[in-house]
DNA sequence: AACTATTTATAAGA
DNA sequence: TTCTTATAAATAGTT
């Protein structure tokens, strides 16, 4: 975006980079704030330009949002110096779980697998379709427990919702989030389902427990 | 920069919100990538969505770079040896996010369903399937970059490989515990094809490699 | 998940 | 540097 299109590569120019560098790094600190106010999430970025000044922005506290990153604060220095990567080899063994586990959800979503072996692509497929035949079991229970419930209450959504249970299921294929939702809130609250999934929820809450 | 203007405030709409996080945050680590690359900075860029999902770019070493900024990678244990006050709100942080990835991953496993409504269900088993479709996709990609090493070598492994593929899975319906090695372990099992592979571990760090 | 009308970012020039 | 402006790129709303 420019006067003309530039290839990503380094710019050996130095006024050209510094102009560059300028101009770009203010833009994504706009962004970064667009981001975090828009969509209401944390974002921080760091940028050190060539002469080693810092050009930083935070949605919220830097502390909170590293923290969740799994870094803290180092208090007995800071560094300024170009130090080795393999300095570090500090234990991080909440950082790496942490990372790990993220991972570990990409792959289960079918992302990032593309350091994958074959065999282990065939392991996650296999583990994928146990997941499909313990969960559509689920559906079945909890649609057992709803008609047991609302067998009084003429409910209509419910004959649909066995419909679209025998059938193909009734949701797009679009992603949904719900699964990373915390865990206490399935229990807790559902307020939030306006519609007839607030009935449901209901039923299902009465009839049985937690188990 | 859409068909309309919009101001920088908090998107209501949850849609409209999740696809605006996905375009922006997927602009910004683009934008990071060429800030880092253009003018031979570091860079460093995460954020968290609202579903806690995170996404991050680092132009070197995380450690390096957050180490620069006085941060270092946080190590402490999550059992609670240290009663201290103030030092326990990092911790908690850590450790329910480490909580509410381990459900995750339960969920996605096709246990701990118990609490989930038949909409949560619908929705995961939607997940599933489309990560089965990504899964398969890269199961033929995978082949295909094979079958291209390995024509001089006349594999016979190959065949079996391709058979199965074609077919149902291969493997049994046991659960594997392939996703969970190491990250890196899948990158370092099979330096028969260092070269191209090396190439997609690096896009792969980088967060914003394909598509 | 694509598409495209618009807005926004920015490369080059002054 | 900063400002300007022609042009490339990002993206909001739509399908």
């Amino acid at each position: 975006m420019g006067r003309g299109k530039i290839e990503i590569k380094k710019i050996e120019d130095v006024h050209r980079l510094q102009a560059c560098f300028t101009n770009r790094c203010k833009g994504m600190m706009k962004k970064a704030n667009e981001l975090a106010v828009l969509c209401d999430v944390d974002v921080a970025l760091i940028a050190f330009s060539r002469t080693g000044e810092l050009y930083d922005f935070f949605s919220g506290s830097v502390e909170q949002i590293l923290s969740r990153y799994g870094y803290r604060a180092d208090h007995r220095q800071r560094d300024t110096s170009q130090g080795n990567g393999d300095v570090l080899l500090e234990d991080e063994s909440v950082t790496s779980e942490l990372k790990r586990l993220q991972l570990a959800i990409e792959r289960l979503k079918g992302k990032k697998l593309e350091g994958m072996s074959f065999s282990d692509l065939s392991s996650l497929e296999s583990q994928l379709n146990a997941s499909l035949l313990s969960i559509k079991d689920q559906k079945v229970k909890t649609t057992q427990r709803t008609i047991f419930y609302s067998k009084d209450l003429k409910d209509d959504s419910l004959t649909c919702k066995i419909e679209s249970m025998l059938g193909r299921d009734s949701s797009g294929p679009k992603v949904s989030s719900l699964l990373q939702a915390e865990p206490e809130s399935s229990s807790s609250d559902d307020n939030e389902n306006d519609n007839e999934e607030h009935h449901f929820d209901t039923s299902l809450r009465l009839g049985w427990g937690k188990k």
